[in-house]
DNA sequence: TATGTTATTGCAACTTTTTGCAATAAGAGG
DNA sequence: CCTCTTATTGCAAAAAGTTGCAATAACATA
């Protein structure tokens, strides 16, 4: 299973070594996301020399390989999670809750974007705040 | 001159200070985001005692009370300007050139959020990514 | 299977951002 | 104008994230 984690790279030339495998696992053994310390946290009990630098680097590395999706939870903070199949999220920002968009609502503003500006949209997955339903009654934010 | 500012916080409870005031000025004498850094840089050249803490506090707290967007520029950070019209940013991965869209583009998106999930999206302003034009050619990433 | 190239890691130091708490001061009310 | 409440700040320390560089190890090639 997922050789074609090591191929991605392979053909790129870069090589697959144990502290990615480590941090892909973790990634993949989770729903929903996580943060870079959460990773850390989980990839340092399976691998215990494991560094936050290297962490860091990795995410950042198989983001932008497309192996992982960064995004945005607000508060500037970044989290990853295994990509897999294109969405993105709605959060409340209120409650906090999330709900996840599938790709393919924005599929027709991406294509706007495309349209007016020249740009194509890709890769990272958006994250939107408002409010949910409950939090619209109570909170008068 | 913008006793609207102070209008805004103290009908919800919240005070006027000099340390607002400064970091305001600095946000609204610059075309485009700044970074928490550069905030407190400048800041700082106006009011030399300010510190650190206060300015983020600060950012966080003008942006929850709506009077600045936050946002985001790719690798987590956040950046801060001065609210005034609405709009979004759509930023190239490659060369890092920005753009401005305008919010009217978004507001059929939050109407079919709206309608599906019942989310109210609202305040922060969206950065998207992608490639321009000129990188759709050149780079092949 | 051994060798060489170079992508990748760990270490150490540093920058950026966050948090708890006591001291301060904004501004409402008398 | 003074007093009181409590929102806000500064300080100190910690947590999170970044960077430069020498040592290591993945893996292509022979």
């Amino acid at each position: 299973m997922n050789d074609s984690f090591v191929e991605a790279l392979h053909t790129r030339g870069y090589r697959m070594t144990p502290q990615r495998w480590v941090i892909l696992d973790v990634l993949q053994n989770n729903h929903g996301h996580l943060t870079p310390v959460e990773v850390y946290q989980r990839a340092r009990r399976l691998m215990p020399g494991l560094t936050e630098p290297t962490v860091y680097r990795t995410l950042t590395f198989l983001a932008e390989q497309g192996l992982v999706l960064a995004g945005h939870i607000g508060s500037g903070q970044l989290v990853y999670e295994i990509a897999g199949h294109d969405h993105h999220h709605l959060i409340c920002r209120s409650c906090g809750q999330e709900l996840e968009i599938d790709h393919a609502v924005l599929a027709e503003l991406y294509q706007i974007f495309r349209d007016r500006t020249g740009y194509q949209i890709d890769r990272m997955h958006i994250t939107f705040f408002g409010l949910c339903p409950e939090c619209q009654v109570t909170d008068e934010t």
